[in-house]
DNA sequence: GCCGTTTTCGGCCCGACTGTTTTCAGTCG
């Protein structure tokens, strides 16, 4: 039973109680102990006498997890599995429909899934319901139909590239004074489900039309005087967009809020509650004397709380409002650190420029060094380099060593981590060369045991630096392998190995909760690089750079950041 | 159900929008 599995049944506890029309506050108790087991760096199983001392879970929740430990389910979660139909739960997912109204589809036309739902719904009969109505009924279908799709999330670099261009065309609006993005993706998350704006104008409902006219929108979802909802379509990536319309004195408040995350806010919601002061997105409201306080930009706003500005990345309430309150905020690696990309390919793999090619245009990114890293033998379907190719390779990069002057080029390979975990190719090879990244590339549904072996024992080879991509997720795609993480980063430790951050936007592996706990509970260093194929790739550093920033990274964390000379020390000491 | 340098009881984050109502509940972020 691990803390995954406990989360989940906590959770679907909340999401029952709360259609049974529990007490709100007791199914966010619920809630909230599910997100404190979520995010514990510890297995419970083994503090089960210290359950109580972890912040949201008192003795009730304490002992319902004690039972899930022992039994391996929850008596009271099967009985009431017994009373409301098992699959009630999944229209929550649908957009508009709420805890309160799934019970009332329940209670009044028996409805018990998802068919039963668009069924009566075409029939007409739940616009009858109280509360219901013909809207409501429509919205249910339409909310029905899109179910089916899946949830839409974008990846962070298309969502970026449709909110930099609609960034362009609200700056070009006269009334508009200020834009800057928010939620999510100025959190720099891995997938983004709608981009949000805050701007600030003194004409809102102005604004607001020219928006609803540009020729990109899909649909307006809805449109008031401080907000604009529509859906846009930029060059085949649709998604939602929302704006929000403010005052400038409002601007920095409503960054603030809408920026999240949602519980950051609470947690800032909460210190200013202390002070007797009320936070909303229109500033801080004294509640004794009702005077609202607005702020020049968002430090203003969190001096007012006695905290530092935090970085966007953090709010996450992963820790950022307890370490702001000691002055203890890590100074986050930035781009501007960034010295050298450890990891790309070239046209003897599977890349798409020459050896010379991705040193030039390295050399115009301001980077000190580069490794080119191409595939290993056995990887076919990439043309990877036989023992022949990789010494011929060696004598091309001697060579553009030679003509390309303020660049060094360091001899690399991405050799594959066979089934067994040797690696694909002989030692005497890989002696020769400044740097080794191994990866898997096969055999992804190893089971655990058999997958973390496998990992651990390329880890412990003496001539590998780096594993790449370590996890071998692909976002909204592939899972990571089964892999006990704990024992990876601890093989790391212990042999001195390079945890690799992958910036490739479809990977972002290590992810952030993983790059954070590694450094922290082991003091690993890591390594981001794009696995570029061509030279358009190497400016994906951003993704990992932030990727990185979520993950509580400070420099000297990322050898990216090191002279060449320190680069190779950490290199031998393997 | 959880929690406490004002509390062991009485709170628990805040406001907009929608669609339903005829003053507001539900949902969302």
């Amino acid at each position: 039973m691990n803390n995954k599995q406990i989360a989940n049944t906590l959770h679907q506890l909340a999401d029952f109680l709360e259609m049974k029309g529990e007490n709100t506050f007791k199914v966010q108790a619920y809630r909230r102990a599910a997100r404190a087991v979520e995010s514990s760096r510890v297995s419970l199983t083994e503090i089960q006498d210290q359950l109580e001392q972890i912040s949201g879970i008192g003795k009730g929740t304490a002992s319902i997890i004690r039972e899930i430990i022992e039994t391996g389910q929850l008596a009271m979660l099967e009985e009431i599995r017994l009373q409301l139909p098992p699959e009630l739960p999944k229209l929550l997912h649908l957009p508009g429909l709420g805890p309160k109204s799934i019970y009332t589809l329940y209670q009044q036309l028996g409805i018990t899934n998802i068919n039963e739902l668009k069924e009566l719904a075409e029939q007409q009969k739940v616009r009858s319901l109280p509360g219901f109505g013909p809207k409501k009924e429509e919205k249910i279908l339409a909310a029905i139909e899109n179910y089916s799709e899946g949830p839409a999330r974008i990846y962070v670099h298309q969502a970026m590239f449709v909110a930099e261009s609609l960034r362009v065309k609200l700056s070009t609006i006269d009334q508009v004074e200020q834009v800057e993005l928010a939620g999510s993706i100025r959190r720099w998350k891995e997938t983004i489900k709608d981009i949000d704006f805050v701007v600030a104008t003194v004409h809102p409902i102005e604004v607001g039309k020219q928006i609803v006219s540009w020729s990109e929108v899909k649909q307006v979802i809805g449109q008031g005087e401080t907000k604009v909802s529509i859906t846009v379509d930029i060059e085949g990536i649709v998604m939602g967009v929302d704006f929000r319309l403010v005052t400038p004195e409002q601007f920095a408040s409503s960054l603030h809020h809408f920026t999240g995350s949602k519980e950051h806010n609470v947690r800032i919601r909460q210190r200013a509650k202390q002070y007797g002061w009320k936070v909303s997105e229109y500033g801080i409201e004294d509640t004794k004397t009702k005077q609202m306080m607005t702020f020049q930009d968002e430090q203003a706003l969190f001096a007012k709380l006695e905290l530092p500005w935090i970085p966007p990345e953090l709010r996450e309430d992963r820790g950022e409002i307890e370490k702001a309150e000691q002055n203890q905020l890590p100074t986050l690696v930035q781009l501007s650190d960034y010295r050298g990309d450890l990891h790309m390919h070239t046209l003897y793999s599977d890349g798409a420029n020459t050896v010379r090619e991705m040193a030039e245009a390295a050399k115009e990114l301001g980077y000190e060094y580069i490794a080119i890293t191409d595939h290993s033998r056995s990887l076919k379907v990439a043309r990877g380099l036989s023992i022949e190719e990789v010494y011929e390779q060696w004598e091309e990069i001697d060579k553009v060593n030679q003509m390309v002057e303020g660049i060094t080029i360091l001899k690399g390979a991405e050799v594959d981590i066979l089934t067994d975990g040797t690696l694909d190719y002989p030692d005497d090879l890989l002696q020769g060369m400044d740097i080794v990244i191994a990866s898997i590339h096969s055999q992804f549904r190893l089971d655990e045991k058999a997958m973390t072996r496998r990992i651990i024992r390329a880890i412990e080879h003496p001539l590998v630096n780096i594993i790449a991509h370590p996890t071998g997720r692909l976002l909204l795609r592939r899972d990571p392998y089964e892999v006990n993480m704990d024992e990876l980063f601890q093989a790391a430790r212990d042999t001195g190995t390079i945890l690799e951050l992958n910036a490739n936007p479809y990977r972002l592996d290590l992810k952030d909760t993983y790059l954070q706990q590694a450094k922290e509970e082991y003091g690993l260093k890591f390594t981001i690089n794009t696995d570029a194929h061509a030279i358009g790739g190497l400016s994906q550093i951003q993704f990992g750079i932030a990727t990185a920033r979520r993950g509580w990274l400070e420099k000297e964390d990322v050898i990216n950041t090191y002279s060449l000379s320190e680069l190779k020390q950490v290199l031998r000491k393997k």
